[in-house]
DNA sequence: TATATATATGCGATTTAGCGGATAATATCG
DNA sequence: CGATATTATCCGCTAAATCGCATATATATA
């Protein structure tokens, strides 16, 4: 369980389950990451793999950030990596 | 100071350094995620920004994960995300 | 210094993401 | 049901990512 991003398929569910916390519709996520509203309803069906510039601004315009850390790790403090 | 990916930049960094840190070469990495050795070599320096599944291809490739996290959050338990 | 190894760069060709600009399909609500 | 709002899909086009392949630099090592 997690917001693990191995596919287009992990992006599209954590962009649509962040969109739908914050109750927004793909217009305005879209608007905010200048993007189009097609896009957004592409990516949150996994129907394309975007590029990492569009996943940041995607991200950045749900309050979220783009991550890595080490794999097989139960609990770590992010200011380290 | 972390491994938050917000550019391009911040991506050559973090996998220049997770792969000196498994003292592997660009060709290592590139094999393993089926990628050419100049591609390992152009995202570490920044110098084009990759696919979201490049990325994930090389990140997994160094044993990482791509994760969404929320901002502002000065530690936290990834197995809630 | 010479040799090997590793990294960076160049170029043409192919593939794919993202766009604008619609419209179709689906959900929501009076 | 009918109107409205939201989401999904389509087309042609442009820009960018990635490739293969070759080579130039740089770094290490004998």
């Amino acid at each position: 369980m997690g917001k693990f991003i191995r596919n287009s398929k992990d992006l599209g569910e954590a962009i649509r389950r962040a969109r739908k916390a914050k109750d927004l519709r793909q217009v305005d996520v879209a608007q905010k990451a200048s993007v189009r509203q097609a896009l957004i309803s592409e990516l949150e069906n996994g129907a394309t793999t975007a590029k990492l510039d569009t996943v940041i601004k995607i991200v950045a315009a749900l309050d979220l950030d783009l991550s890595i850390v080490p794999r097989h790790i139960a609990s770590f403090d992010p200011t380290k990596y």
